[in-house]
RNA sequence: GGCGCGGUAGCCAAGUGGUAAGGCCGAGGACUGCAAAUCCUUUAUCGGCGGUUCGAUUCCGCCCCGCGCCUCCA
């Protein structure tokens, strides 16, 4: 048993494996905190979710990395025109993530770093660069990493680095933006960062004058620290391919001469209603938004992690309603499985991670996830062993393992508890029209029914008797 | 211009060198006084043109269309 996924910079699908033969090490490019995130960002989360999932099913000891990225430019800026302190601000917005994380049901990071609890880190990071000719300090006293030095700049995003250095203009024919500091060519970027006016009270010392770390320091210190100087994945977005990850791995195997990380693992973007979201435009959901449109956090991430993660998935509301359904079916189904086995809703309770791998029917869906995490093939095969019937016990553990690594908690058998309570007068009313359904006037019961409907109630008939349900 | 991804039923979306999973919606049927729910059945030849092959949606070439990245966006 072993699970496959494609690589980026192999570009090739392979075994995902522990180096040190004990733990899987993944570290995964967090938020950055400084105001609520988008769905897009949770579909990232929620896919290296669902690969965690899929790892320590199949028996691996997974040690899961998320920094938090609390000092740039988004962040001071706003926290300044919030009245609060950095340290204030972005814990706000952190815990605000963390709480989304949860009602989306995802497994919480085994250490989630911020970067400015790490800045030593990561002057001792530059530090080892400066030595070795591999940065240098500029005249404004910031440190930047001279990419001419590292050969294999572009490896990842497969640029031509002699085209980077020279680019001074953007496909769209602007100005590169790039080039607010002072340094040599365009294509070096910044390690430190010299302090400013609007920097306001955030800057660090550090051995080239008072300043912050750059951007993407802080992920090859942290990734680093926590995960040693070769870990075995790292995952986050397709656009962080460059240049984030392309000038993580410069910094980090230009300062240690090590392989950075084993495996790479970039998940396409969200489209909302066919355009592209980010968080510069002004046409992202956040998690709220969907709430507030009356889909619960479990349709949302049915939706986030329906599409192949290497494929763009475009969010509609009437992709939303879609999924809406199709989540009630899985529930019925489920809920059938369970009764013809004549088990309650315990029979999918407990941590499946600990059983052995029996599958039954549902092998074809694991099968799917093991190779190169194919969720929309999984969410195939599990309607397909669904509508196969099946009703060996051996069955249920499968489809409880599949439920776990879908990250799926069904509420089974459990609309009645939840169910709000019935007004007296509604209830006279239901029980006058059964006794007149009962007696044949379907006049009359019709009639009661129009009454009920009007005070927002629905009755759904069986055959021996009713039921009210809200409208 | 460079790098990369995609075009499969009304919609979403897997997949394979030998005539195409699954979900949603729709349709027909069963059930029901009716309605809802439920159950059963049912809906494609895979962007276009060539090529390779006994055979291609699947491999190759060209073309058309859509999308992403190309310096601080997951």
């Amino acid at each position: 048993m072993a699970v496959e996924l494609y690589d980026t910079l192999t570009r090739t699908v392979r075994t995902l494996s522990a180096e040190d033969g004990t733990a899987f090490r993944m570290y995964c490019c967090g938020p950055t905190v400084y105001k609520p995130s988008h769905i897009g960002h949770f579909r990232t989360f929620l896919v290296q979710d669902v690969l965690r999932r899929v790892l320590e099913l199949d028996g691996q000891e997974v040690y899961h990395v998320r920094n938090i990225t609390d000092v740039d430019d988004k962040t001071i800026r706003d926290s300044i025109a919030a009245g609060e302190d950095l340290r204030s601000f972005t814990s706000r917005w952190t815990e605000a993530f963390q709480e989304e994380c949860a009602a989306l049901n995802m497994l919480v990071p085994h250490q989630e770093p911020r970067a400015t609890d790490h800045i030593d880190e990561q002057i001792r990071l530059i530090e080892r660069l400066v030595e070795k000719g591999l940065a240098y300090a500029a005249n404004d006293g910031s440190v930047y990493f001279k990419v001419a030095a590292f050969a294999e700049y572009g490896k990842l995003a497969n640029l031509d680095p002699d085209q980077l250095r020279t680019q001074a203009q953007t496909s769209g024919g602007e100005r590169n933006l790039a080039d607010e500091y002072d340094r040599d060519t365009v294509a070096d970027f910044a390690l430190w960062k010299a302090r400013k006016p609007e920097d306001g009270d955030n800057y660090w010392p550090s051995p080239w004058g008072e300043g912050r770390p750059g951007w993407h320091i802080e992920c090859s210190a942290m990734s680093m620290k926590y995960l040693g100087e070769t870990f075995d994945l790292h995952g986050g977005g397709v656009d962080l391919c460059f240049p984030h990850h392309e000038n993580e791995i410069a910094q980090s195997e230009g300062a240690t001469e090590k392989p950075f990380c084993r495996h790479w693992f970039h998940s396409a973007h969200l489209m909302v209603e066919g355009r592209k979201m980010s968080k510069s435009l002004d046409n992202f959901h956040t998690v709220q938004d969907v709430l507030d449109r009356g889909y619960n956090a479990t349709e949302l991430r049915y939706q986030l992690i329906s599409a192949h993660y290497r494929q763009q998935l475009n969010f509609t509301w009437h992709g939303m309603e879609a999924t809406r359904s199709g989540l009630t079916k899985l529930h019925r189904q489920t809920q059938s499985l369970l009764d013809t086995l004549k088990l309650g809703p315990e029979g999918l309770s407990g941590d499946p991670r600990d059983e052995p791998g029996v599958w039954g029917v549902f092998e074809p869906a694991w099968e799917a996830l093991r190779h190169d995490l194919n969720l929309p093939a999984c969410l195939g095969e599990l309607f397909r062993a669904l509508n196969s019937n099946p009703e060996r016990r051996d069955d249920v553990h499968g489809l409880r393992k599949i439920l776990f690594a879908l990250g799926f908690e069904l509420d089974l058998d459990g609309d009645r508890s939840h169910a709000p309570e019935i007004p007296e007068t509604v209830r006279t009313l239901a029980e006058a029209r059964w006794a007149a359904k009962q007696e044949k006037d379907f006049a009359r019961a019709d009639a009661l029914r129009d009454e009920i409907h009007a005070s927002g109630w629905s009755v759904l008939d069986r055959k021996d008797g009713y039921d009210l349900v809200k409208t």
